[in-house]
DNA sequence: TCTGATAATTAGTTTAGCCTAATGACTTGT
DNA sequence: ACAAGTCATTAGGCTAAACTAATTATCAGA
């Protein structure tokens, strides 16, 4: 009757592990992941996503409409949700027990997240007190696969007068965190808008520090916040 | 004129990672390691290893003598002596800050070894003190690939009333690593050789606790002792 | 010295994962 | 309603790394 007992699944190879990750990230806002954009996150042609995309799906990881894109089914979703928990997990560690910049972490767990076993991830989680969020302020989904859903919004979509809480830095170049970093832009900063310039201009906030910083569109774009009464 | 410069080798694969580390433990005590030799230690068929040391020899990672064997050179044994040294810092790693059994870390470090990088290798071994030996007992090469090379000898060839140090247990196998670690034979404990029985029988010691312990020939053969004057 | 056993190699196949070039399917503007 | 452009897929090829079956080299014993 169970198809994982019938046909024990062979474990995951790394690139697959590395679509699926790809994958959830792409339709994690509900909707499908096409292609192309699958193809662009992954840096491989075209061709080698549709050759994968038929493998994952004759195998129960995703579904595949074609010319529309895929979406992870409950399989595949679980086994990407296990790959970030590894990712997040690697990432605070590397943090708080060797001394990582925030900015270097992501590479480093990358590899490492294909390596480590289950039993690994747990010691480093409960040496951590069992971590909820990365050094980026994104969730760590549970080991059973349970992951928050937070409704954030982005600084570049904040109005002037708005009080927010930087929750999550949505990205990982090394370079950009590092300036994030100096600037005192990361989660748990409080903020107020100040200003915003028109189209698509700089935006100044005031921090909880309260100092004064003017932050791009390109960066505004990656500042994840949510809104606070202010107090 | 340097090729490493003219030819950027690309990164090694971790299969041929696998195959230099084979290779160096076989021929460490001088001469060449064989083709079964190599393909038992890896679980591959003999036909691969012959494949195998074609490519290795073209880069320049192996001399081979068709029908004889294989050796290091210089380049060979930089890349194995690196890869010894990430295994068996992991290991030390594993065991003290993660509460790692001995006979459990041998397994995980073997995954992790080819996904760490440098850099994390130097934050872990800095956070141990440099350590110059693995949890078995085994030299840790430094960063710049030099190993000590002790003599040691097995207890199943110590005569009766010699006095021996216990240095090194040559084995990963979990069980029999859990067996030891009961018995009190691990690595620093002194032992007395009270009796031998003929015809390869068990060995009968007095460790440095005080305790008698009759070990077999199996067993008696992975203990790795330096002779001592007995105070 | 020859013969049989053992070990190593060559030949040919397979699978995963990538590539480029060619073709086919949607979508959008006129 | 269709022509153009974009995007996805198919076709065909490559490399790394494994396999089995067949062949060849070496060595040891009679």
């Amino acid at each position: 009757m169970n198809s994982s007992v019938r046909n024990p699944s062979p474990p995951l190879t790394r690139s697959v592990e590395d679509y699926l990750k790809a994958i959830y990230h792409l339709s994690s806002q509900g909707g499908f992941a096409t292609t192309s954009d699958i193809a662009a996150m992954l840096e491989v042609a075209p061709p080698s996503v549709s050759g994968m995309m038929k493998r994952l799906s004759e195998t129960g990881l995703i579904e595949h409409v074609p010319y529309r894109g895929v979406q992870l089914t409950h399989q595949g979703r679980n086994a990407a949700l296990q790959m970030i928990r590894r990712h997040r997990i690697l990432e605070v560690y590397l943090t708080q027990q060797l001394g990582y910049d925030w900015g270097d972490v992501h590479a480093e767990a990358e590899q490492l997240e294909h390596a480590v076993s289950d039993k690994l991830i747990d010691r480093m989680a409960g040496a951590l007190g069992d971590p909820r969020y990365d050094p980026h302020g994104a969730p760590i989904p549970t080991a059973a696969g349970e992951i928050e859903e937070a409704e954030l919004v982005t600084l570049a979509e904040a109005a002037v007068g708005a009080t927010l809480l930087l929750r999550q830095v949505g990205d990982e170049n090394p370079a950009r965190l590092r300036y994030l970093a100096e600037q005192g832009l990361t989660p748990g900063t409080g903020m107020t808008v100040l200003d915003r310039q028109p189209f698509n201009g700089p935006i100044t906030v005031r921090t909880g520090g309260g100092d004064t910083r003017v932050v791009g569109r390109e960066l505004a774009l990656l500042l994840l916040c949510r809104p606070t009464d202010g107090d």
